[in-house]
DNA sequence: AAGTCGTGGAA
DNA sequence: TTTCCAAGACT
């Protein structure tokens, strides 16, 4: 084992956060629903939708038999609410081609809709203890930095990325396990992409990055993502008032929500294309 | 392959 | 106040 893995995981020993999808009590299907919600959005904010979720729906089959604008509306203002409907569908497919268990191989979990190379791996490994590389941004960022001397890591993950980390993964499967969710959470409460706090570090010593001196990020510039006025942001408008309404909600409603009637339009029939929506004979509705 | 898709807390 | 962005997936 290389001198990275023995100070990491006593780290995550040490320093490791107690989550409702993390230790004895979780299940694979509990860990596939957090990892479907943390996709880009902050374990602050998961914490108690998943705690209501796995109530509500603890098993894949649960899920499956309820309609999915119940799970549109479970989500809450967790954001990107296609997410839910993608978690709803899966389960579908887990209860009909899976006999009601979350796969646990990578191949079969790639398939499923919503998830994708990350999220198959993380279930894969954290919901089955299997040995594949984990590479989602906290990774891909103390990789960067730890082995390569770069402050962040490109844009898109490179075949060299990949293979990197496999080259690291520990060959036993549960310290491989525990090695990718220690440099998840190294690369969450340590080695963040603004403000590392490189005296926290078990593995500082032998960082490349600290080790060159810090050099700036010298990749292409990311695009700052604009929000004002967007479709994104009236979409979210009008999801937020269907959500909350316990009825069919009119478009004379929807009108007030938000004031460019094209805009509002268009992100109307677009919310309906994704199924986010359905219309009734008395208004806009989740879908039932 | 570059754009799109939500949200709210922190800097 | 404005800006930035947090465990990606899909097209």
């Amino acid at each position: 084992m290389n001198d990275l893995v023995a100070p990491m995981l006593a780290w995550y020993d040490a320093h490791a956060r107690e989550l409702p999808w993390r230790g004895e009590h979780a299940t694979p299907w509990s860990v596939m629903v957090s990892e479907f919600m943390l996709q880009q959005t902050p374990v602050a904010r998961v914490e108690p939708v998943h705690r209501l979720w796995m109530e509500s729906w603890p098993t894949p089959a649960a899920l499956a038999a309820a309609p999915s604008g119940e799970a549109v509306r479970a989500w809450g203002r967790l954001g990107y609410p296609r997410r839910a409907l993608r978690l709803h569908a899966a389960a579908t497919v887990i209860v009909e081609a899976y006999d009601g268990q979350v796969p646990s191989s990578y191949d079969d979990l790639v398939g499923l809709p919503g998830v994708g190379p990350y999220t198959a791996a993380a279930i894969a490994v954290f919901g089955y203890g299997e040995r594949h590389a984990v590479l989602d941004t906290n990774v891909r960022r103390v990789l960067a930095r730890l082995v390569v001397g770069d402050e962040l890591p490109p844009v898109a993950v490179t075949s060299a990325e990949r293979r990197r980390a496999e080259d690291l993964l520990p060959q036993d499967d549960a310290e491989a396990a525990t090695w990718s969710i220690a440099l998840m959470e190294l690369g969450a409460l340590v080695c963040t992409a603004a403000k590392p706090t490189c005296s926290g570090c078990p593995v500082a010593d032998q960082c490349a990055w600290r080790a060159a001196g810090y050099p700036a990020y010298d990749g292409a510039p990311r695009k700052a993502q604009t929000w004002a006025g967007t479709d994104r942001q009236c979409r979210g408008r009008l999801m937020a008032v269907v959500r909350e309404s316990p009825d069919p909600v009119p478009s004379s409603r929807l009108d007030r929500a938000w004031s460019d009637d094209a805009q509002r339009a268009r992100c109307l029939t677009s919310l309906l294309t994704d199924g986010l929506l359905v219309e009734t004979a008395v208004g806009y509705a989740l879908p039932g």
